[in-house]
DNA sequence: AATAGTATTGCAAATGTTTTCATAAATTCG
DNA sequence: CGAATTTATGAAAACATTTGCAATACTATT
């Protein structure tokens, strides 16, 4: 009963209170089968009354994994990646993993810095989101031999083992949606596409989408704004009282859309009769706006479940086999969107 | 330009290529001016050519700071959350630190596995949301000398140093606000209050406000919701729609306020003039829906970076004083409450 | 030019584990 | 009952760093 309090209770203090050697502590952790059950319940018990904690450090340094996955995000506080990240969490949880969690504003020097950091934890692997990263990001992760995930995005010719859905196929499905109601008159609102894959993806599918029906968007009708509702709101009304106004409005994301609802709303429009709104991505809450936001839905916690399950899988494999997830998307009709009115 | 690309660059690779003792290069890290301005170049470079990384393991081993703290929140899929989460982890990481990340999905249990396991990979700290947590939790924490802070809830007396609001006080400022505009027939809907303290602060502190007007909620006004718009909805429709309605709602957090504005909206009911809402916690987003929605204003960003400084400095600090921070709140008004209809 | 001081570097011990190898004890088998 | 296994444990080396101490080289002082 003396250092109980001290805190510097490694496991050869618990082997001095079990009488046995460390050795033998540190084998009824990691292979319990090979102690004989009497000296296990012994050592349990020391361990027990003395609060010994495992340091995970030590057996890091001893080459053994650290236990912890990396996951670099553009940023946290988006219903997006907050969903992403909890499914990630959880999943990894119960494969025993932690989360080293780090976001970087959609800035690549950053996300490199921030990779960097991980790996100085000696993370057992590093998930990123999208696909597009720069260069020295690349040659880090390749150099270390740190096993990387892209989630997010998918792509049947990534360099990284991917989870994640097909943003072309995305934008392609909206601007489908729209078109076949009808609507030849399409407003855009999309974000920034620099450093962004994703939204870049999306766009470009949508052009090409259009373009084949002959459809074209005119340079007052496409418009930029970030992933922010009240921006997008903010876009959404100068676009909206231009002096064509088109009579759908295809969004980069539910984010927008919701900005663009909203807009709607404030100029005394009736969604869906005189604008129908389309966003891609179904986040938690888009079905419960009034009226129920029509979307393209990526299936956020689904990528995330299964990135953090295949990851860890990847990680403790011996031989670990790359792979390539592609989660199937849908288009969600609800009450934004209606037949365009044959004017 | 043997094993350049072998991943097995430790410092003493280093040492060997710029032609000096490992010691120096450790030195060139932890205390650059002790060490010559040439032999540092030499040292650099050769970091830098052999894409050296360092082992933050190893240091920790050596009882140097591991460099990450531990967040554990009951869900990282909120929007209150989120957006302390991000504050906190950009705030850490200006001081060098990575954050840890865990949920534990409102479970007191899971909770004290989570900083279990943190304490495992040797945090330099552990910040947890709210001052209401297991007996073994608070031991744990105590009996480890581990660094500890509460973050969200403000109290005088709270045991942990902490960083929040006073939720008493924002559960009363809502209800004042209804009370003033002449609101006596009050409708709540909050969350399970067990394992959640924030909830029950302020429920508690509504009611008593309430009481000190002489208004008293009658059973069929009172309705639980967990924080979710979808079924906070669902629990206001019902609760809309008993034979007696009230006039003003107070809702326990923004996004079950939400939830009953959609509601609302749903059964046609105008607000504000049928009907009047209030939430507590004015996340990212409120401000945008329409009508915009008045809500007590809980400063969750700054709480969050007020939080990671003052945890970095106390952690830094040699010899650290416990502090704790009552951040402000106050009561933004905008579209969904009015004066009750003197009927 | 000898002395004292200072700046720079290396040596070696220490940090908390895991694991290989060796040893001892217990069990099985012919 | 002795030999051959099998089971259970311990000793010691290894992992990648940091740091106190000692040694060396250099500078300034007299």
């Amino acid at each position: 009963m003396a250092n109980f309090q001290k805190g510097k209770v490694d496991i050869v203090a618990v082997a001095k209170a079990a009488k046995v050697s460390p050795s033998t502590v540190s084998r009824t952790f990691n292979h319990p089968d090979l102690v004989n059950p009497a000296t296990r319940k012994k050592i349990n018990r020391a361990i027990q009354r003395l609060g010994y904690i495992r340091n995970r450090a030590a057996q890091t340094m001893h080459g053994k994994r650290s236990g912890t996955i990396g996951l670099v995000v553009p940023t946290i506080n988006h219903a997006i990646f907050a969903e992403v990240i909890q499914a990630f969490s959880d999943s990894i949880d119960r494969d025993g993993f932690s989360l080293l969690l780090a976001s970087h504003g959609y800035d690549l020097d950053r996300e490199y810095a921030m990779v960097r950091k991980l790996l100085e934890h000696r993370v057992d692997g590093v998930a990123l989101v999208g696909l597009e990263h720069s260069e020295a990001t690349a040659r880090l992760i390749e150099q270390q031999k740190t096993p990387a995930l892209a989630i997010w995005n998918y792509a049947e010719d990534s360099t990284l083992p991917c989870v994640g859905a097909d943003n072309r196929l995305a934008g392609r499905l909206a601007a489908e949606h729209l078109l076949n109601l009808g609507h030849r008159n399409i407003g855009l609102i999309f974000p920034k596409t620099d450093g962004n894959d994703r939204a870049q993806h999306r766009l470009s599918a949508v052009h090409e989408a259009l373009s084949k029906m002959g459809v074209s968007v005119p340079d007052e009708h496409e418009s930029e704004a970030p992933y922010s509702v009240s921006q997008a709101k903010q876009a959404a009304i100068t676009l909206l009282t231009k002096r064509s106004r088109p009579t759908g409005l295809l969004c980069g994301n539910d984010v927008i859309a919701q900005g663009a609802l909203f807009a709607a709303q404030n100029l005394g429009l009736k969604v869906p009769d005189n604008l129908s709104i389309i966003g891609i991505g179904d986040f938690k809450g888009s079905s419960d706006i009034e009226p129920g936001l029509t979307t393209v839905r990526i299936p956020a916690e689904a990528i995330g479940k299964l990135a953090g399950e295949r990851f860890t899988d990847y990680i403790t494999s011996d031989e670990p086999a790359p792979f390539r997830i592609c989660c199937e998307l849908e288009c969600v009709v609800r009450g934004t969107t209606s037949p365009a009115s044959n004017s």
